[in-house]
DNA sequence: CGTACTATTGAGCGCTCTCAAAACCAGTGG
DNA sequence: CCACTGGTTTTGAGAGCGCTCAATAGTACG
């Protein structure tokens, strides 16, 4: 029960030991008895399973769903059927937020493996972040980051090659793991390359060549689904367009 | 007086007569003693010019800005000076949302032509927000719509070709005139080719040379900044990537 | 052990890039 | 008024990155 009190708490407040994320977020000073009024309206859920949806594109909005263990997907469909995906996200963050202005989620989610992940009906949310000023404060830091980092999701499309983006995805989950208490060389991808080409608007062999030349390379060690980072500062430069060769284009040239 | 109530009030409503912006948001329903407590925190500043600066990324965040008439851009300073444009920002459109989060701006602004812009403190408007529960709605879908609009511009600058961006850039910028009560088929460009085209994740020559190649097909005209839009559905059909002859790819192939 | 899906690798091509230069415009000062 | 200067836009030529197509290998599941 105690667990369970820190697991609520903490799905909202992002700060949650169970989910080894303790530095994400400042502490929200609740008080045990707000603390309380928070867990009521969280839903717990049972196991989710690698392809179940959480919720589609144009689907009423009710609720944001907080990873607990796992990792979901969200993407846009396209008319042929295809997702353009728009993110990976990890325990302790939150989905969904995209839903609040037209009462309608203006994307999808999908379990990438067995998950386990709160709902929090958002009506109720608000109400009560409006009990409590430092939970209200909390969900607009959360709405703010959640657009700045699409923001520097912009800039990587925008203007940065192949080996760049790939360089920096990695780099990417390295640091959420290691802030979640996971290795931050050594990890498992939970996403097929078709997702992380469509992640950063590059096709699945360019993916998968890259992947193959980072090893090559000694950036990386890759098989299957896990990945091996061994050489962190050449991955940096390398995400930062500072490669050996001085190379200075997105493509083409 | 009663004019700059109606300003005060829709700034933050984003729901303005005087920007000619009717049909944005919902009503807030305020009562007008709360109207008035919104007018006192908002400060409107003094008309800015070409190149004049809001804030600069990683200043300390103190301001959410309002743009009541002009245009404005944002934009993720590079380390080589250069400026990878984020967005173009347009009367009623509230810009600085970013910089909740770090209690820092994650990216600069810069005015493009003549502007007014109102400054929202926002730690001002945030202890509004608690008394005023529809100002909080609003301001938690205004941050949900944002979200929105960047996850359009993430599958954008995923999956398109130069031509269908820039043909879906033309006509967002076509709806939004229409919707502030503006020609929907001729207007200004405020922003040079090279911004859109760091907007756009294109060369400025490309830009040039696909505005050049859309005039030829008769889709539009072109002139300096002037833009007139001579076959709306033909530039729809352009970015949705349904052109005359079926094309696939975003660039090779 | 067959079927379907995912990942890897190769061959070839084209969209969009870079480089380069000319045309055009705006502002300044003589 | 015009030459000068700096910036923006246009246009051309050529090249390369990342694409598509295609085929092989590896994996999951019944």
């Amino acid at each position: 029960m105690t667990q369970d009190k820190v697991i609520s708490f903490s799905s909202i407040k992002i700060d949650c030991k169970s989910c080894n994320l303790t530095t994400l977020c400042l502490p929200l000073g609740l008080e045990s008895a707000e603390i309380g009024r928070l867990e009521e309206i969280i839903k717990r859920s049972r196991p989710l399973h690698r392809g179940d949806q959480l919720f589609h594109a144009e689907q009423g909005f009710h609720s944001l769903y907080v990873i607990k263990t796992g990792s979901v997907k969200t993407f846009l469909p396209e008319p042929d059927g295809g997702e353009q995906v728009l993110g990976f996200h990890l325990p302790g963050e939150v989905i969904g937020m995209d839903g609040i202005e037209s009462e309608r989620y203006h994307c999808s989610a999908k379990v990438l493996e067995t998950s386990a992940v709160c709902e929090v009906p958002f009506d109720r949310l608000e109400a009560l972040t409006h009990d409590i000023p430092s939970l209200q404060h909390q969900l607009y830091r959360l709405m703010s980051k959640e657009i700045g980092q699409e923001t520097d999701m912009l800039a990587l499309l925008g203007s940065k090659s192949a080996e760049e983006r790939l360089a920096a995805f990695v780099l990417g989950l390295s640091e959420r793991f290691k802030r979640r208490g996971f290795s931050a060389t050594d990890f498992h991808l939970s996403m097929s390359r078709h997702d992380i080409g469509s992640y950063l608007g590059l096709a699945v062999e360019t993916i998968s060549r890259l992947f193959s030349r980072f090893q090559e390379e000694g950036l990386l060690k890759v098989e299957r689904k896990h990945l091996q980072l061994t050489n962190l500062a050449g991955l940096q430069a390398m995400a930062k367009g500072c490669g050996l060769e001085p190379r200075r284009q997105k493509h083409g040239g």
